[in-house]
RNA sequence: GGGCAUUUAGCUCAGUUGGUUAGAGCGCUACACUCACAUUGUAGAGGUCAGAGGUUCAAGUCCUCUAAUGCCCACCA
């Protein structure tokens, strides 16, 4: 175990090993086992066509650290992966790829094109994982689920009929989100509003009655309305103005000749006409607009569409049938100039929905489409976060998920695209009547027609993932008792019976409900509500227990990291220039806890050198290790005296100890990873190893050897426990250095098995912290004053050191040797009373007085100056104190412990005070 | 229009329930390559905690208002 370890680490060559290593010996693997308590995390599936970005890495660093965690910790801790086949964006994929070829996916058909969608996924489906587990995650692989698996594609059916049955979906005609250029449906979650720099347009309708249909000058001849979307307006089938503006008034009833068209149109009255908006006066497009599809509806007015699928005007537009709907713009804005007919045009900002997978700007668009009833199934899902049965962290989450959940609108699931779950609906040709069902219908149910046909749809993709912390169990297929279940995970398939939630595989009942689910904010709608109304109707329980959320991750200057910006940050680049250690360290130590993460290259070189830091205390440790006399040391540890240095730092390491488990359980990731690296590098490194260095280096036995060799080795071997979930890789190749056994022994052992170091409180030592504390400040005293007094590194220096208290004296004399070497003294004298020794310089720490003898003169003026600032600060801080002390309310209201504390300090500073006003005095 | 977040050192940010002298990393200054580490060590400089008012014995922390920035939501023709 004394190998030479290099100088410095090489995380390329240790990362993939171990990896390796943890997935052969099926070290990420989880089974129920009611013997332990379980844990267990399923993972927001990353797209098919996913690529690791900075997300998706602190994402999964946040998870691995929980899952890891908890295994440390004796919990049987899941990290259930997998992948979603995100419809959409796969198909955009594939029909890219296709085009390339000059084809078209209508020219392969749909089963051949699906074909080619598996094809693609077996070739370029797995890359996302292969980029997790550089990442270092330790998801139980074997378990991966695809959400197009036939088992899952089975729960989606089942939900799909489930709720079919209970009569929550249905079918109706409404003006949606259309992507013309995907050509498909889409929910208002996939529409999110972008704002956009457009036009008002203010453009004439004349009235019919007018003299002539020629426009005239005068304002009765013709009706205003204002539009952002001037190409709608050959769809519109009526103007509307609110029936209590007096300027529309006298003119309600009558007919509009509309522009372009010459279709005779009324103008009605809505109260939903906002007076103060534009004109006052609405054009009306039922079939393009979501509220002008409310009044058409209410108003029984035509419904007029003039657009092709693809955003192409179609017949209806007439002339400018086959333009692009901008272009169409365009023209018209043309034609109605020449006609007079556009009285102006204004700046406008206004927000537009945008598809979210290739960012078109959405056409509301009247089609038929499949809904679902949300409000039944939000009602639970509010109520079980109301509760307190789910916990969002960071808190506030629970207000925007609450104020969309009460708000909820029905969900548009019906996609006009072919990758995805084909709707199990089934239409009768001979009866009309549609029927649903899981498994292939033959025949109608109704009229025994064999003339069926399955509807055309797929689903929305987030039809599948809303089932993910279930289906991924097995749900909704029959499985064995918790005690078969390892020996035979055969899943069998039964029908739908109507009690969904009695059907529950060993697995699922030991798994669901799942500890946490870690994701960030944008997805809370798309998923995180929906899971939870999923949960609550199929399984009649949560989900999850928490949530947590975290920021975006965004370049220094704040903008969300994208490709088309071009400020990205390879996850995969970090991990190959500095470490998945380094990179995972330096994510999670500047993420405070909801707060958004502005990323710069440089910020990983702070987790490198932590790596290196680590690797280089052990090391360190490990060179100077004799392997029988710690192995030895190890048995009889308990009841020694270790001395104070060993008994601090085995007190500070259980205070960060604690700290740790706090702020783990707290999701406060930043600062227990902070609390580990300050404990490691500033207290472990600069202070400890240097106080042990010469115990450790000289090799004579001792009993205070082997105390220090213990120590050193049982500190650091439970440190890399306590930071391996943060930083896997260089902890297991490390610890591997560090374990005893023989070539002999193959039993196979790692880090990750574990146990997490438990809390001794006993070992805690306030006392040995504060004595230590003091002899830091004194050494980092003289240090200073070396450096004030610009004496050279390799002049000698003496120091004298005066203390009142034989033990207080004795303590620092014990430590001596320390001193001198750790604050570059030649010679230290301990004196009993402070004697202003000739030609020298004194600072006080407490009611140590710490002198260095100086051989020419002192320079008095600067001493006498820094002398002088130092009281004048310290008188300033008395007087506060005095007052504040003198506060009536503050003798009445403040805690006792606090007056003893503003006590003390006062007692404290006046001492001082007189202390340096004495040496003040003394410099003449 | 509604909601949320942010504003603390030159930069990027921590600071849990209000309680001594407000912290870290980077950067900066000076010194040091003495055998764990220059991806290092030692010492240091640097802050009226966005502004105003209030509550309190006590405010970076709680309340109100203001300003700036960012994000989310909404039937913004």
């Amino acid at each position: 175990m004394i190998d030479e370890l290099s100088k410095q680490y090489h995380p390329k060559e240790t990362e993939d090993k171990w990896y390796k290593f943890w997935e052969e010996n099926n070290l990420f693997s989880a089974k129920a086992n009611p013997k332990k308590k379980p844990f267990c995390i399923v993972i927001p599936p990353p797209n098919v066509t996913g690529i690791l970005h900075m997300g998706h890495a602190l994402n999964n660093t946040i998870q691995d650290i929980l899952i890891r965690y908890q295994r440390l910790k004796g919990r049987e801790s899941l990290w259930m992966p997998g992948i979603d086949h995100a419809g959409i964006a796969t198909q955009n994929v594939v029909e890219k790829q296709l085009a390339k070829e000059g084809l078209k996916r209508q020219d392969l058909g749909r089963e051949k094109f699906i074909e080619r969608v598996w094809q693609w996924k077996e070739q370029y489906g797995s890359t996302i994982i292969k980029q997790l587990k550089k990442l270092g995650a330790s998801c139980d692989w074997p378990r991966a689920r695809f959400t197009m698996d036939e088992e899952y594609s089975q729960a989606v059916k089942e939900v799909f009929v489930a709720l079919w049955g209970k009569g929550l979906i249905y079918q109706d005609n409404k003006v949606i989100n259309w992507c013309p250029r995907c050509q498909t449906a889409l929910s208002d979650e996939e529409a999110p509003h972008r704002e956009l720099q457009g036009n008002l347009y203010y453009i004439k309708y004349p009235l019919k009655e007018s003299p002539s249909h020629q426009v005239t000058k005068s304002p009765v001849e013709y009706i205003i309305v204002a539009t952002t979307r001037p190409e709608t307006m050959l769809g519109d089938t009526a103007v509307a103005v609110n029936p209590k503006d007096k300027r529309y008034k006298h003119i309600v009833g009558k007919t509009l000749i509309l522009p372009l068209v010459n279709r005779e149109i009324k103008i009605i009255a809505d109260s939903l006409v906002d007076t103060k908006f534009g004109t006052g006066a609405v054009k009306v497009t039922p079939s393009h607009d979501p509220n002008d599809y409310l009044l058409g509806k209410k108003h029984k007015l035509e419904f007029v569409n003039v657009m092709h699928p693809d955003g192409r005007m179609n017949e209806n537009a007439g002339d400018y049938s086959g333009l692009d709907r901008f272009e169409a713009r365009e023209v018209i804005l043309e034609d109605l100039k020449e006609k007079n007919l556009l009285e102006k045009t204004e700046a406008h900002q206004l927000s537009a929905g945008h598809c979210y997978r290739c960012h078109t700007i959405i056409e509301p668009y009247l089609s038929r489409q499949w809904f679902v009833k949300m409000a039944p199934l939000a009602k639970p899902a509010i109520a079980a976060v109301k509760t307190g049965k789910i916990k969002f962290y960071p808190k506030r989450w629970t207000k925007v998920y609450l104020n969309w959940m009460e708000n909820i609108q029905d969900w548009c699931i019906s996609r006009q695209i072919w990758w995805g779950h084909r709707i199990p609906l089934w239409h009768c040709q001979d009866c009309q009547k549609t029927a649903a069902s899981v498994d292939d219908l033959k025949e109608c149910p109704v009229c025994k027609s064999s003339h069926l046909k399955q509807d055309q749809d797929v689903l929305d993709t987030w039809f599948s993932s809303w089932l993910w912390p279930f289906a991924t169990f097995g749900w909704p297929f029959v499985g064995e008792p918790v005690s078969q279940l390892a020996s035979e995970p055969v899943n069998r398939l039964k029908t739908l019976t109507g009690k969904p939630a009695n059907r529950q595989t060993g697995e699922l009942k030991y798994f669901y409900p799942t500890s946490v689910l870690v994701t960030a904010p944008e997805i809370i709608f798309f998923w995180v509500a929906r899971m939870i109304m999923a949960g609550e109707e199929f399984m009649r329980d949560i989900p999850f227990r928490d949530v947590y959320i975290h920021g975006t991750v965004r370049d220094i200057e704040g903008k969300k990291m994208s490709k088309s910006l071009g400020n990205i940050i390879d996850p995969l680049d970090i991990i190959s220039e500095y470490g998945a250690d380094a990179l995972r360290f330096s994510l999670i130590s500047i993420t405070a806890q909801g707060q958004d993460v502005f990323l710069s290259e440089d910020r990983f070189q702070q987790g490198r050198n932590f790596a290196n830091k680590i690797w280089n205390a052990a090391r360190f440790i490990l060179m100077n290790l004799d392997k029988a006399e710690v192995q030895a040391g190890l048995e009889s540890f308990k009841g020694q005296d270790l001395g104070i240095v060993n008994r601090w730092i085995l007190s500070r390491f259980y205070s960060v100890l604690k700290e740790t488990d706090k702020m783990l359980g707290a999701y406060r990731f930043n600062e227990a990873a902070n609390a580990l690296y300050g404990f490691f590098w500033h207290e472990f490194c600069d202070w400890y190893l240097e106080l042990a260095k010469p115990i450790l280096v000289n090799r004579e036995q001792s009993a205070g050897r082997r105390n220090t060799q213990i120590v050193a080795y049982k500190v650091l071997e439970k440190f890399l426990r306590v930071i391996h979930p943060f930083m896997p890789f260089i902890t297991e190749e490390i610890w591997q250095k560090l374990q005893f056994t023989t070539s002999q022994s193959h039993r196979v052992t790692s880090i990750m098995t574990q146990a997490w170091p438990s809390a001794q409180e006993e070992m805690m030592d306030k006392a040995a912290e504060a004595k230590l504390n003091l002899i830091f400040q004194v050494i980092t005293t003289i240090r200073n004053m070396r450096q004030e007094l610009e004496l050279a590194p390799e002049k000698d220096i003496e120091a004298v050191i005066a203390a009142s208290g034989k033990a207080h004296r004795d303590f620092i004399d014990s430590l001596s040797l320390d001193i001198k070497r750790l604050a570059g003294l030649s010679a230290m004298r301990i004196e009993e009373k402070y004697q202003h020794p000739r030609s020298s310089i004194t600072s006080i720490i407490k009611d140590v007085h710490i002198s260095i003898l100086l051989e020419g003169a002192v320079d008095l003026e600067k001493e006498k100056i820094k002398i002088g600032e130092r009281i004048e600060k310290i008188e300033l801080e008395i007087s506060a104190k005095q007052r504040t002390l003198a506060n009536k309310g503050f003798l009445q209201k403040a805690p006792a412990e606090v007056i003893a504390k503003e006590k003390e300090r006062v007692v404290e500073l006046t001492a001082t005070l007189k202390r340096l006003k004495e040496i003040r005095d003394e410099l003449h």
